[in-house]
DNA sequence: ATATTATTGTGACAATTTTCACAATTTAAA
DNA sequence: TTTAAATTGTGAAAATTGTCACAATAATAT
């Protein structure tokens, strides 16, 4: 098992290199990113051996490899392919995301129960969840986003997985059950939100 | 400083608290949560001992003690107010989301500076940004969240930090720097979807 | 050329988090 | 009423995660 919370920072320290790269450094220091991204120096160091990536001691890491080695670690070589269940607010939002092509991944297909919701206007076609088995079949499908009601949210979560998906970020606010090889990752909105307020409003 | 993993796992209990409570029960055992929930019965029995909740031996907890133990800790007596930053794609979906509600969570207006954008369609009223200050007079507001594009992100959040809001739900793929007692919850969605790709395609 | 300074890389340490294991206790059964 | 079974509550142990401190070394200044 690997550590989620040093997954995460790879990617949070991705982001900042891609700004840092922007601003036009070539070369960082470990105190750098620490800045940037508000872990510590230290941590960053050992997160970077980790990768394998090294540095020059008074010369600090280039950028670029920085970024291959994450990139390398995400196996980010191809185009990933995910689909897209719920047409509703968030999943229309989804639908409208640009962030995702800059990470080379695609949404080949939303599925959703409403025929007024079929084919309606975005770049991405939406068919009825039935078609589901169809889209896996023809694709290689690494991920699905599931955006639907609570109600219905295990019910389609389980089709998913009938169709051969092993990833799911769940936006509804349910305890999915799933299979052990099967990876879900939830994102509450209102826990989120919940805890930032919680956080903000207590006395520090 | 508290464990934001503790607060992280006590919104999970609710969750699925709620969700049992509507299937009928009104007591559980620790394992009942923990296979709700994916931890370890003993971490439940930990995280309720932490919470000063006191189960019977042999009969178990008490769903409502636990919620309203909950509850207490994240202080949810009265209504929180949060204002919304960015009426785009996600801010739009956000100001349509009902989830909030439910947790006492109300979204008293939102800024875009697109006049195109203000004042359409919503109830929630959409003012230009420079409205900001006025709003967080009138109000006591929590939290803001920050829905706007990725350049303008740190821009905004600093006008939000200096109209005295203490915690940010930020959408924007950007690595906010804000002064130490402002409290910053990042909503990656790439990321998060990365992640997903990631775990669902390594061989397991 | 030499000395000085800055920075990496890492082993040892500290802190935190989780699991383990079992006594205490309650309920149900015999 | 006694025994058996189930479950909490929690110290102690284990595991994980992060920090510290400093030797090694590369770049720069003298």
């Amino acid at each position: 098992m690997e550590s989620t919370a040093y997954t995460k920072r790879l990617l949070t320290y991705r982001l900042s290199l891609s700004h840092l790269k922007e601003v036009g450094l070539t070369h960082v220091f470990s105190y750098l990113i620490a800045g940037e991204t508000g872990f510590s120096a230290a941590l960053v160091r050992k997160d970077l051996s980790r990768l394998k990536v090294k540095g020059k001691r008074r010369g600090g890491y280039e950028i670029d490899t920085i970024m291959e080695a994450i990139n390398e670690h995400f196996g980010q070589q191809k185009t990933n392919k995910v689909v897209l269940a719920g047409m509703g607010n968030i999943g229309s939002a989804i639908a409208q995301y640009k962030d995702f092509k800059k990470r080379n991944i695609k949404i080949v297909a939303a599925f959703d129960l409403d025929p007024a919701k079929q084919r309606k206007g975005y770049d991405i076609p939406v068919y009825p969840l039935n078609k589901c088995r169809d889209i896996t079949m023809e694709h290689t499908i690494d991920a699905a986003i599931l955006a639907v009601p609570a109600f219905s949210a295990q019910a389609v979560c389980d089709q998913l997985i009938q169709c051969g998906i092993r990833g799911i970020m769940n936006f509804a606010p349910v305890n999915l059950k799933v299979p052990e090889n099967v990876y879900v990752s939830n994102v509450r909105l209102s826990d989120e939100l919940q805890q930032v307020i919680y956080h903000a409003t207590k006395e520090s």
